[in-house]
DNA sequence: CGTTACATTGGAATTGTTCCAATTTCATTG
DNA sequence: CAATGAAATTGGAACAATTCCAATGTAACG
């Protein structure tokens, strides 16, 4: 449980997940779905995923990283993300919870579901379902630490 | 009460609101101006925004649109929110609130601050302080009739 | 193994936004 | 009311994140 390094990741697992999912296990998409779901739940941009992915032996481009991530969340393996103008975070926690976000460093972290609570949501305008809840806690000063601290 | 459309409004009541802010009240802030806070609350890109000036007599361009809306929101009369990757909405009722999305049109409506009841926050990450909550409730199906709906 | 449908790729195109240097306008003062 | 200086506006170039595209490569199935 703590050797969650991606190099440590059993393929096994991944694989699996990718064909339950019905998505076909590329070369791509295992180093990419290994760097996503090894180790803890992760907050990544597709810029930092991408030059995370560089280093693996099959390289990855750029566009695939976009393609594959789009199409992980379509698959629900993924759930994105939006806090800030002009970038998308994508989410491997897929359940439910909300997030800190912290303004100065761009980092996020979870906070569980149930740790807040939202009551009293109004009814949603006739004929509409609500699909989802988004919190999002805005937090200054302190040092940031959340999985992608920094990470710039 | 009801005819509230900028043409309308007296332009007085917007120059002062300038004034108070500390803002040079220029020919194109007044425009803008009266197209956000004449009429009731509203939810705008920086785009629609100017392609609405577009018609009043001070043309405005879209360098001005983005540096009025950052200053505006500097000095506390708009809101900048987040809701979807790659665009900004900056809202005109700056008080505690928070939102339902319609994600088919992009709509943006308010919902009252105390209909939406966020119990038992989490502490903040120590060293750290809250600026911020937001809440928006993700919508989908029905014909979404947002004050910009179908504003795109 | 050959076929075929699906993936990946580099690079160009798009989109939303910011930056910049030149020009114009506001407000003040003589 | 003209001159002046500080601040605002502008078009266009620059930028960053993302999508699109047509060409090439690869997984899966018979």
């Amino acid at each position: 449980m703590t050797d969650a390094s991606p190099e440590n990741e059993s393929p096994t697992r991944v694989l699996e997940k990718l064909r339950q999912a019905g998505l076909r296990p590329t070369r791509q998409r295992i180093a990419l779905a290994r760097r996503l779901f090894a180790g803890g739940d992760r907050h990544v941009t597709a810029e930092r995923l991408h030059s995370e992915a560089l280093a693996d032996e099959a390289g990855v481009s750029l566009a695939t990283v976009y393609n594959t991530l789009r199409l992980f969340e379509k698959a629900g393996l993924l759930r994105a993300l939006v806090v800030d103008a002009g970038r998308s975070f994508f989410d491997t926690n897929t359940a439910h919870h909300h997030h800190f976000f912290f303004e100065e460093t761009g980092a996020l972290i979870d906070v569980p579901g149930d740790s807040v609570t939202v009551g009293a949501l109004p009814s949603p305008p006739p004929g509409t379902t609500i699909t989802r809840v988004d919190v999002i806690i805005r937090v200054t000063g302190g040092c940031a630490e959340g999985d992608d601290a920094g990470a710039r």
